[in-house]
DNA sequence: CATGAATGAGTATTCATTCAT
DNA sequence: CATGAATGAATACTCATTCAT
């Protein structure tokens, strides 16, 4: 049925601020109808515009779904710099980064994450962007490894690259598992044999 | 466009012929044409019979899809539990295992599962289903890791089943970001990366 | 899915019981179910056998219907005959009437003819069926009305065939009517307005 | 077959227009293709319009079918509040009516109401609907019997509402036994009946 | 005598996308 | 700059009906 949708914004409006309006509406959707609720309607509908206006400002769907991603990575990437300090006590930081994945989830970004991921499932085209916001994670994780390992014996040995990819993984896939039991809890369960871990590294080097 | 059309079944075919064809028909259109590809017209197609067999004999699309996924999943865990001797030699363990991972991606297990978990995204419904059909892989590794590591010190401040469930989640992790970029050598590095953390349990015991 | 419903009568079973068994099964569904809800599924399950043998018995789902109609209508035009004697006494006539009328309603006889009057809507084929069942309804009605009414002078002028058809449209236009708002106290209502009609002639008459 | 797809309307086309063409297809598909026959794709083609089109402006069939109703309900209505005067001469009242009543059936209207109180059968939805279509002419019944008798003696005896209530129903059932048998004379068979009650009546009050 | 299995045709509905204004 | 209106294509699902056994 048409027009029915609260008030709409009208022709005057400041085209930046739709274009806000828009990737704040996708990221909500997404987070709060799903990947497959997340319609040219649900997006229009929150962010108070027409539906055409997806496709005017990031010419389909697909664009802002992704830069919606861009956007909340990029914060959250800039969180993570700004917290994570080089140091190679180990247990202090995973200690930081278990705040910093608290912060992650309650933001929502982790949600949407795995949404736009099991999107691919439905829309592969999702694949490429997805890597784009995904890449400047992976080049940071590594840097965080190499620092904190970098006077362990064992660095040669394991690539940080590697470490880095295996980390991100386990994000990834401790997020879809969460989807599909709803046990939220798994991080704080995970987050305390990465503690283990790091104290036996560390003891291990001392 | 994953229409085949060849040859139809007709009246007098065996049912229970047609019931497999229509799980293996599921099982090869979430592998090659993906989950959102996988419409009743596909799989009925790849069976060669009517989409409403579908309905006569499963009642619907999704429990076919789960139940190609539990024949899969039957399938290869009584592989895993016909191989995997108990052991207390984790390398040789860690070399079984990556034998059997090799044949869960090339029999196309593992893709299907991914595909599916994807798919949650889209139909929330198939979360019940494919919890049913992961459980038992959940209880088969806590299993062999509380054989495995019974004799370790650190045995005891590591519930194996939070171990298992991190082992799970990594592989549902890697298969995703596999899906992602398509760099499916990624289970290789990651087999290494853990021949090598076994190696180093293994010698701190001795 | 296939054969869950409970126990089907197999091979041996008694022709004759088979079709008693579907055309009760018809008339419950129609009652229960309503003309959409019965469908070739839901009176072979009620019946405890397959769907085949409506069409094998009655040559497809519109005949059986209407034989159903057909038993309903001449046991309950049994009762009428029964127990509706020849008197001038139009009070005690409608006395009478308004017993029986109760019993049509009870029965689910009034409610599966005006479901199946409602379903000539969606299958136009079930017209001639229905009024052969009709029709010694109004023959009966018609002669009732002709006895009661002999001695009156407006007899001549009003024709008992006119009278009987206006009656039997009524009974069907209220029985459409509670089926719109369920408001079955109607009959009632309309039996007390025909009571002070009859006292009224009745009295005229004396 | 009732297709036409003659000439689409294209995407500059005045909304207010399609809208009413929606609402007149409906009405006679209604009306042609019988309660059955009116389905997405009849009133589209009718329309000259695409089926996605009934869900844009009324948000599916249901309601457009109800509205359709409705415009000509209140149409209908309209002549009649516009025609019938007060009066209380009986006679005079029921030949007024009786021409409204053959406008009502050549309009379709009557036909129209007949498919959609069947329809109900099929879908229970429609109930209320058809509920608020109704209301206002029993209302109007209603006011012009208490205005048509207030001078007659039984009139207290009487409820206005109970005989406006079994007028409009005898309307619905002659209507749905029409469409049974096809005589449509009864309606003229039964106004001759009303013209001789109402001679009667107001004789007897003179 | 009866059935299990299979099918073809049809339906409402949803969605991403695109005009014309 | 933005939109309301419109559309084409696709999908899951249901049902009456019919074989082959």
């Amino acid at each position: 049925m048409p027009a029915k949708t609260e008030r709409k914004r009208g022709r005057g409006a400041d085209p930046a601020e739709t274009r806000q309006l828009l990737v704040d509406a996708a990221f909500t959707s997404l987070r709060e109808d799903g990947f497959r609720g997340t319609t040219a309607r649900s997006i229009g509908d929150r962010a108070g515009c027409n539906q055409a206006a997806i496709y005017y400002h990031f010419g389909g769907i697909e664009p802002l779904l992704l830069k919606s991603l861009e956007e909340s990575s990029q914060a959250r990437l800039g969180r993570y710099k700004a917290t994570v300090h080089d140091t190679s006590d180990l247990v202090k930081l995973v200690g930081q980064l278990e705040t910093l994945y608290e912060e992650d989830r309650s933001s929502g970004h982790l949600e949407v994450l795995a949404e736009l991921v099991g999107g691919v499932t439905a829309n592969p085209d999702l694949k490429a962007g997805i890597e784009t916001s995904i890449a400047p994670w992976l080049a940071f994780v590594e840097n965080k490894i190499q620092q904190a390992t970098a006077t362990l014996p064992l660095a040669a040995a394991v690539p940080a690259s590697d470490l880095a990819d295996l980390i991100f993984s386990l994000v990834i896939g401790v997020e879809m598992r969460n989807k599909l039991d709803g046990r939220a809890e798994r991080s704080q369960r995970l987050f305390r044999l990465a503690g283990l871990a790091a104290a036996l590294v560390d003891s291990s080097t001392k």
